[in-house]
DNA sequence: TGCATATGTATACCCGGTGCAAAAATCTCC
DNA sequence: GGAGATTTTTGCACCGGGTATACATATGCA
């Protein structure tokens, strides 16, 4: 990973994280559509241009971040014990998440990652990049299920989107929460729980659900 | 609905449509990218500032057909019969849909439809922003299940993220299969078949999915 | 030390989108 | 059928994200 090879090599990343932080020190400070890319190249002393050449769009200076994250399902379901289903897995995953307080859950509250968490989902264009992430993410989880589970390939679609979709339901949620000032270890015990909810609704189906009539005909 | 009101009224309605053909007739002819915005404006004879004026955004003179799907399944979910469940109700709305070739469930291969819809896929812009009208879509859902069949928030949120992740994977799944020249009708079946797949498992859930284990530990 | 190559920079540009103030069209009421 | 209020359209200048080009600088390597 962090092979210590050249000079041009370290430089890089000096560079790639000077601007990362100037970017984020600044929106967090007036927000993310209130700073212009060329302040953050001139916070970063690099040009527009080079700025570029490290980061593809503006969107990217927050969420490259989360890039591991794309790949996290399906690389949880490839690593499954034997005899483990992958929505067990997944399950499993989560709630180990939950406890570690990993920000991937949403369950996190240092002040750095709150600002973060609560200035992303104040900006939509933030919100729709991180969405990509998730389109990759169920992609990525899609082919996992085909080649380690067997699952046809329809079967192993429609499954990664429910668990994908559920899996960021349940983030979001805890995000939403705690940017209003819940603390991490308070919603800690619901947050288990409602993940359990979520996961048993993905592995027992809708069908159970009580379901009350509509008004009328 | 239309009105006939004022003279005004109609001109409006009448600019409306002819920005957004000049617009799709160019963005399938040279592609959503290679074309701008003012080009279109030219094409419909209108200034630039005026187009916007009726199109929030560029991709919207494209998507904006699609903008009733966004409260559809809310809709469908509200209307159902007495006695029916959510689930039933949005599943046999799905498959009238594909008896009906509605291009919502992706089986429609009027040629027009299906060069709109390779554009669409074909661009990334594009699949965003109709990916946004499905989170708009899903709020909508998820609303409609706590008032009409006393669904808790949490379960409400997660029914509707999967039911919206499932709609959306199988239509795509269809016009993907059209977009390689497959024919509707000779699809037909198919789709069909995968639709109650889609949402038997739905009902069901993942776990009795049959499994088979990793290669090892 | 010197050359090939990889990075960075300046400048000018394209395009989507907006603010503003003036001009044109429509409505209303007499 | 006008006069004046109101709505819509327009032109223009502008902002900000992103890119092309052509040049300058730094690094790697022999």
């Amino acid at each position: 990973m962090s092979d210590v090879t050249g000079l041009r090599e370290r430089k890089k990343q000096r560079t790639h994280r000077a601007i990362s932080e100037a970017a984020i020190a600044l929106f967090l400070e007036r927000g993310f559509t209130r700073v212009s890319v060329a302040e953050v190249a001139a916070a970063a002393e690099v040009s527009k241009r080079t700025l570029f050449a490290y980061f593809p769009t503006k969107e990217d200076l927050v969420v490259h971040r989360f890039a591991d994250h794309e790949t996290e399902a399906a690389r949880v379901v490839r690593a499954r014990p034997a005899g483990t289903t992958p929505l067990t897995a997944l399950r499993e995953h989560f709630l180990d998440g939950l406890r570690r307080r990993d920000p991937v859950t949403g369950l996190n509250d240092d002040p750095g990652i709150r600002a973060l968490f609560r200035m992303i989902l104040d900006t939509p264009a933030l919100v729709a990049r991180v969405e990509r992430f998730n389109t990759a993410a169920q992609h990525a989880l899609a082919q996992a299920l085909r080649e380690t589970a067997d699952t046809p390939a329809l079967t192993a679609r429609l499954a990664a989107a429910q668990l994908v979709a559920v899996h960021w339901a349940l983030a979001l949620d805890n995000v939403e929460r705690l940017a209003r000032g819940e603390a991490a270890d308070e919603r800690y015990a619901t947050a288990v729980s409602d993940a359990e909810h979520g996961f048993a609704l993905l592995e027992n189906g809708l069908g159970r659900l009580p379901t009350a009539t509509p008004a009328s005909g």
